[in-house]
DNA sequence: AATGAATGAGTGTTCATTCAT
DNA sequence: TATGAATGAACACTCATTCAT
């Protein structure tokens, strides 16, 4: 947790180092590096944080809650399941076409050991409201009855790769892209 | 006469390297560890690749050949468009079960540039049979008419998102969980 | 008005440095640390001092002065030059005893470079009624007719070296320990 | 401990950090100066040892351990207990004037927590013969019945002090300076 | 080919000192 | 005067790579 001094500067540093990260991974983070690229000194990054471990963790869990908030927005709440469905998955899927780095950031370490499963853990449980909006729709039989784990992980699985798909320029997304992509997403969860 | 680079070394060599990677991403990868884990001193390490840069790149290489194996197999043809379809599938995703360090190690870097550009054109044309394929199936009408850079992309990160999560046992896949899985996959598609 | 400096301040530096070079040497003494032990703000100690330098040099010369107090004092002189000899070894075991850090400060750098010849000169001129004395003792033959400068030292090394044993605790100084220590001193030097 | 490398270089690097450690104390000796003091780079430095600690808790053990050589010596054994110790007490002076900043070294952590107690403990008991020579001394009323650790503190300290004021140039030791300061060694442990 | 000691540029982190408030 | 955030040079330690054997 960062000492609360500078917000300007925790944000450019928090901008700096998913940036970095996504580049290079986080062993291959530079703390010099996320320092001049927030416009500080060395030091002075050592005065927001106190270890590199400490600003990876840090950014994790304010970037994973920004996610959450992509994803469970009042707004989205419709009438129908399928609606509100449609736009969270819209939440979600514009996110990560908005903010690739931030997804990859996120994805990148959770196998690799640097993010505390403490950390993780508190990460996950802004999703919670999440998982009872999918078990609901189960129960109501909108959608298949599959463990809820599986289920995001299979709609995380195929946002993130054709997004990635897309920033690598592998991918072009026409107009109505988003659409069929969406449609695949449905139609591979509805009952 | 024996052959000019000892294979069974080669071998031993890369799955350190993929293990280890899966560990700590590619700037953690250390030199020493990876001749260590091979049972070889480090200058032997350097007798059969010149840096670090060409160990990854070779490694990519082979490994992404193998995983092409796992899809593109004669023995996966059945009379079906269906059918060949599902024997893919389960192909990848029993593939990606048992050696998910493979399948992170393939994934880890495609967005970092460690791996040149060279070297990813060469590992995809080893799908080019997928492809034709899946375009075929479009054409028969069996599954949707979508690009088919993003059917891949939707089908792999679903299966990496699930076998990732299994892996990190957040997922238990009972017996019949690889079947749920495959009927989304289907479902998605699907015309 | 207030004084220029807060003599408070000034006492809780010196006794800070004092405790704190004793455990980590010159150069392990962090200036944050001695600001924080003394209860002021970082920025405070360079009010006070304008370097780290200086402010090692000015409690040496506070400390050495002090010493010097403790050993030449008018209510030691008494009638026989053996008695006043004996009261002024007495009064720096006592205070080496009392504060063993100050001892352990002063004897710690005078080899290290730190602290400028100047005030090593300057510090020592407080001494020199000792040498005054032990003179008069050796004129009227009381003691060996050995340099001044060997004889302090070696009485000072010796009371030193029992002092820091004592404070390591691997000597367990009796009630008269002290005068069995004096008797060594004496006998050393008597004619 | 070492490992057994090239004893050319540990003896070099022994040879450097005495040195450097004397003149700036633990925490001013830096890796890279003893590095380049001994011929080699910083890198080969952690080839010997694996951390600043570890080198100089070596070259304590060893230095300490040469130091019990020269004071217990076969060849210093006498006739009388007067002729060793007067033997003994050379041997140490003139070790100590010989090599000063070995004694400087050594001196300088034992109060300071950068030596472990258990390499303190390991050091001292080559100190062991010395002990019993003292306590004989006194079963036989060579010398005054105090506390072996008080005489060999008392004794050390007075040899320190004296040789350190010599390096200092504080003290010029004529020719026959080291009779007159064995004579108040023995003036002052003879019963 | 195989070894592993040697290298030195590079990295995370610290800390004396400065400076805006 | 007092503060403590900011600075950046410096330092312990690492590691890809080389090279003598």
């Amino acid at each position: 947790m960062p000492k609360l001094k500078d917000q300007n500067k925790v944000n450019a540093i928090h901008k700096a180092t998913i940036e970095l990260v996504t580049k290079t991974g986080f062993s291959g983070l530079k703390m010099a590096e996320v320092a001049k690229k927030s416009g500080i000194a060395t030091g002075t990054l050592y005065v927001y944080y106190k270890s590199k471990e400490e600003l990876i963790n840090d950014v994790y869990l304010v970037t994973k809650e920004e996610i959450a908030g992509a994803i469970i927005n009042p707004e989205y709440l419709k009438d129908t399941f399928y609606e509100t469905f449609k736009a969270m998955w819209h939440g979600y899927f514009g996110y990560c076409m908005q903010y690739p780095e931030k997804m990859l950031f996120v994805e990148q370490f959770i196998y690799s050991g640097y993010i505390s499963e403490v950390n993780i853990a508190k990460a996950d449980a802004h999703f919670e409201p999440l998982d009872q909006f999918l078990i609901q729709g189960q129960q109501n039989n909108h959608i298949k009855d599959i463990s809820v784990e599986i289920l995001k992980a299979h709609l995380q699985g195929s946002v993130h790769e054709i997004v990635k798909m897309h920033v690598r320029g592998d991918i072009q997304l026409e107009e109505d892209g988003m659409h069929i992509c969406f449609n695949m997403a449905w139609d591979s969860i509805k009952t």
